[in-house]
DNA sequence: ATCCCTGCAAAGGGTTTGCAGACGC
DNA sequence: GCGTCTGCAAACCCTTTGCAGGGAT
């Protein structure tokens, strides 16, 4: 899993699908096209979306998938290591593409719900100690922080 | 740098109940018996919590208080600042009595759901850094670290 | 030809809400 | 006594699932 990620860094779409469709095969799951217009819908986006947003996306294109369709492929793209499925407070699943290997954490204004995405390097050093202090093993983690944006500081 | 925060409890429960019994004077609400009787019960509790086990626990000592209310309660308490909110991966919102203590972080176990509490400072220097650099305010944050606890791995 | 995949609609599960009666203030 | 709070149950919302027909291999 963390060797696939490695291998994905600077990436591009049609790696991206190619490396879907490696997924299917080796875990005997079907090619279909249903399948493969939401992997590359996803890999085209460059921002968060769930899976409303993505049915109604395919709709505008005249795609007739249904939301159950959006929310199993989902949950293969997930499970391929592809896409990262993130769980804010407001209790709708939120997923964005994998693009890189870099540990980042995401701000959402409370206010307007726009995310902005950090970088820390830290963060890994002290997912490190952290397993060291309580000999765990880490294999995810999620850092949401809750507040303002500019636009919406009064 | 990381610290195991064992359950020592500055802030004691009377404390706790009164902060809320001025909450709610000042926000024009009733100070009802179901309110302080789970604001109560909260303020007793050593660990996480949803609203389903704090309503059992409330059936189980006989004291005849509804979903709803219990639901509508929490609200309360998490708007006063006396309790924190955070949403797992499993989509059921947990609830923690706020200590002194509240910039932690939270481990938790994928096989056994256990949760382990940890403490970071470099965490809050790096939130100032961020209400810099991205000009927002923060008001709250979660960070979730997710994999297996000794008792786990296999 | 097999049997997995899809679409549909209904069910599921946690949370919220409308309403009528109860009760703080 | 007024206006809010509670309890009940139904509604709600996002997500999952059972089933029958369709399509990939």
């Amino acid at each position: 899993m963390i060797s696939l990620r490695m291998s994905l860094n600077n990436t591009n779409n049609m790696d991206m699908l190619h490396a879907f469709r490696k997924y299917l095969q080796k875990n005997d799951l079907r090619t279909t096209p249903e399948r493969m217009t939401i992997a590359s819908e996803v890999f085209h986006s460059h921002t968060h979306f769930n899976a409303e947003n993505l049915y109604v996306l395919l709709q505008n294109k005249n795609r007739k998938i249904s939301r159950a369709t959006v929310y199993r492929t989902l949950d293969l793209l997930v499970d391929s290591g592809l896409v990262r499925k993130a769980v804010f407070d407001n209790h709708i699943a939120s997923f964005e593409k994998y693009f890189n290997n870099r540990d980042h954490g995401h701000f959402i204004c409370t206010q307007c719900g726009k995310i902005i995405e950090f970088y820390d390097q830290k963060l890994q050093a002290l997912h490190r100690k952290l397993e060291q202090k309580l000999a765990v093993k880490i294999v995810n983690h999620t850092h949401h922080v809750y507040g303002k944006c500019k636009d919406c500081i009064s």
